[in-house]
DNA sequence: AGTATATACATCGCCTGTCAATGTATATAC
DNA sequence: GTATATACATTGACAGGCGATGTATATACT
């Protein structure tokens, strides 16, 4: 982990619903495709994690689902929504948005290129 | 305000830092720039921006000074120091890494384009 | 004279997301 | 029998952002 989550914050939820828009998943799987993906730069923490599937199953964008596993730690399955889709369209929307704008404010100064 | 400061949190320093970088300034002035650049799209909340000065103070990273204003409000000025420039050099840096880690964790589903 | 608006700084208390710490349980490897 | 990986979950503390509120000066309108 080398990026500051503090940066990161406020794109958990779009995060893992962009895991979860492609197929269904689970918490641990998840988390190991992010740290895959950033090459291990990156991880969500536990705390974090569960508790973004708490607000995003309350909102309606996700439910849940146990897992048939035979073997092993049982997985709580997650599945997107129709609107949960739509709330991650609408996030990746936000965040070219967002992402615009916060080069435009810190080139500001013209310092940077 | 139409973007969601959710997304620009953990960014509220750097962009302070990006005006104070190029000249000293102050709080009113810079939450002005920041309407302008963003055509109005966003602007801090005073308690947000103040809280950002005392941290920014706090740590060394800038200075401030009253101005001589011998007409209308008075003003606090900022100015940023050496450490101060570096802190904001490596904050965009690090916004860098942000953005294309947060890029390429949204893009993982290969949903959005 | 009174009111509204713009400029300008500042604080208090609340809310929310993140995290360290901790706990539970199953399975495999040494 | 002990360490490691898989897997889920909660609790309490912390930090940043924000609504509400307060102070003060200057200008424009009525």
């Amino acid at each position: 982990m080398s990026i500051t989550s503090d940066l990161i914050r406020g794109h958990t939820e779009t995060i893992i619903m962009a895991n979860l828009c492609s197929h269904d998943s689970y918490g641990y799987e998840i988390n190991k495709a992010i740290q895959e993906a950033s090459d291990g730069q990156y991880e969500l923490k536990e705390a974090t994690l569960y508790g973004a599937f708490r607000r995003l199953e309350e909102n309606g964008y996700i439910v849940s689902y146990w897992g048939d596993e035979t073997t092993g730690a049982r997985r709580r399955y997650y599945h997107s929504t129709d609107k949960g889709k739509e709330f991650f369209e609408n996030s990746c929307k936000e965040w070219i948005a967002a992402k615009t704008l916060i080069d435009k404010l810190i080139d500001t100064g013209g310092i940077m290129k």
